[in-house]
DNA sequence: TCGAACATGTAAAAGGTTACATGATTAC
DNA sequence: GTAATCATGTAACCTTTTACATGTTCGA
């Protein structure tokens, strides 16, 4: 998924600023989607230029001019072509996992050390979507992507506890770690 | 996670080709990590001038050599650390969410669409899971990984039976989705 | 015979993050 | 007075994907 096409569906629900958009993608979204203001401004500037967004400067009195973006009809018919014609997949990156699948190579403590980090990190994302859950401006749509998100976390802090002492209890240091 | 260190674990394991170590991100890494050939093949050629890993050439009668790569003892202590250095991490992209975000703009039936093509792709996962899910060569890390996949396909595909109708049905056209 | 699997590799293109540069305003 | 928030923007860097180039072997 483009930060283009992101911008615009931001757009899409009110006019913004980058900032205010990377403060959506930061809240609503973060869960399934990011993007860096490297990556915002750039693509509203192009936006602009393909006539999908128009753009109100708001005077700085003594600070940057700010922007103020609105999505265009051909902005909306673009975002509407591209989530259509967009699959609907799902990729996850789990360097944690990716670190468990060598736990045998490990120091038990580090292994330790990074089951806390997970849980913690489960923890808090898991705190945040049910903070943001009886939110009444939200679609059908957008609940949907909050409560699935307090499912999997909720599986996935349900799953840690369940084997975290077993994990620990079967791990043994390679006798070659430090010698060989 | 680099490539690199995604080679070096696979090194770990067994001495392998670059062929072969795209064979097992495509099979016991898949739902969590992936990389391609444009990188792998790079990623062993900048590992051996490191040193950290050695390459037996097994001429090819007729086809490509063979390289068959090997971890040496600073390549298997660089992956230590770089797994140990590497903070607990889980990214999630899904353009599958950010379509539902926005699906009040969207045709039902593009909706209904996303939805079957989640649910194949959700089924699917999880199917290969428990196909491998009894492989007796499993260290407990790679299980718990495996494990974990089971159960957080099973919570999506669970929560995709509880909504699906609610959200259809509260699904209508914007007004203004050809005028305008 | 035809497609899939085996096998390596390069180059261009794409895309994004990080870090930097700048400075006002607001809350504690 | 000091830290966080507001606010925009660029450029270098990094990494990876995609597409291409090449040819064999094996099974249906």
């Amino acid at each position: 998924m483009h930060v283009k096409t992101l911008c615009l569906g931001a757009l899409s629900l009110a006019d913004s600023t980058g900032y205010d958009i990377k403060k959506l993608f930061e809240s609503a979204f973060s869960h399934f989607q990011n993007a860096s203001f490297g990556s915002i401004y750039p693509s509203l500037r192009k936006l602009e230029d393909e006539g999908a967004v128009t753009c109100h400067v708001e005077p700085g009195d003594r600070h940057p001019d700010r922007k103020r973006f609105s999505i265009t009809r051909q902005g909306l018919q673009a975002l509407v072509d591209d989530l259509s014609h967009t699959p609907a997949t799902e990729l996850v990156r789990s360097d944690f996992l990716v670190m468990l699948f060598f736990a045998h190579l490990l120091p038990t403590d580090v292994v330790q050390q990074k089951l806390d980090e997970i849980e913690a990190h489960y923890r808090m994302e898991l705190d945040y979507l049910q903070s943001i859950r009886s939110d009444a401006r939200m679609t059908a749509g957008m609940r949907y992507g909050v409560e699935q998100g307090i499912a999997v976390y909720q599986a996935k802090l349900k799953h840690l506890g369940k084997h975290r002492d077993a994990l620990l209890a079967s791990h043994h240091l390679p006798p070659s770690a430090t010698q060989d």
